[in-house]
DNA sequence: ACATTAAGTGATT
DNA sequence: AATCACTTAATGT
């Protein structure tokens, strides 16, 4: 057992606590490997077969869709101690993948080989009711982000945005641009400006170049 | 000082 | 709410 081995069970043991199970936390320990990306990598992209299944340390990471003519739309947020549930039905299906991930903030994951993904479903039961409950954080989360798409205007929109931002993000000042709003949102960069100006003007946000901070 | 990029504005559909 | 055409402001070299 050598140094980084010891370092994933601490980690494991930290920052997933529902994988109680000690023969399941020494697999993990034994076929995970650690990996980082800097804010902004791609660490998923549209097409590639996904060999490992991340669960997220530290850092946030941006789950997008993408349409054919290239418009982007922001599905959800992972935070640590969470996984990606789409990267389970993809790797089940060895299916290519249908999203895109990128790190939000700067990410620390274990990665897990998909092989032993579905074979500890059978052998342990904390690591099957960690996937289940995976698949319903996930299914809640898009539910209420097709809510937002279907029902809610884009002011509201763009608030439930940047509160699931800050929320995401260590700084609660976000440096980002309206043009990178626009395209989570998949809207026009015109539109995000006012309706930000508009939030302004009401004492819900402070603008800056490439800087917005929530106040609530 | 100049070029580049982000943000603001008004008109049109 | 999108798009266009343009202006103004902030920032990097």
């Amino acid at each position: 057992m050598n140094a980084t081995e010891l370092d994933i069970l601490r980690l494991v043991q930290r920052h997933f606590p529902v994988l109680a199970e000690k023969a399941l936390q020494e697999e993990i320990m034994s076929v995970g490997k650690l990996y980082h990306f800097k804010a902004g990598q791609v660490i998923q992209d549209y097409g590639g077969y996904i060999k490992l299944v991340p669960l997220l340390l530290s850092g946030s990471i941006k789950v997008q869709r993408e349409d054919e003519e290239g418009n982007e739309l922001l599905l959800y947020f992972l935070e640590a101690g969470q996984t990606c549930s789409m990267s389970f039905s993809c790797c089940m299906m060895n299916k290519q993948s249908d999203i895109r991930t990128v790190a939000e903030e700067d990410v620390s994951m274990i990665g897990i080989p998909i092989q032993y993904v579905d074979e500890w479903m059978r052998k342990y039961q904390s690591w099957k009711n960690f996937v289940m409950r995976s698949y319903d954080q996930r299914m809640r989360d898009l539910i209420k982000t097709i809510d937002s798409i279907a029902f809610k205007k884009m002011d509201e929109r763009l608030l439930e945005y940047l509160r699931q931002k800050v929320q995401v993000n260590t700084n609660p000042v976000l440096s980002t641009t309206h043009q990178a709003i626009a395209y989570d949102l998949n809207a026009s960069r015109e539109a995000i400006s006012r309706l930000l100006k508009q939030l302004e003007k009401q004492g819900k946000v402070r603008l800056g170049r490439n800087k917005i901070e929530l106040l609530d």
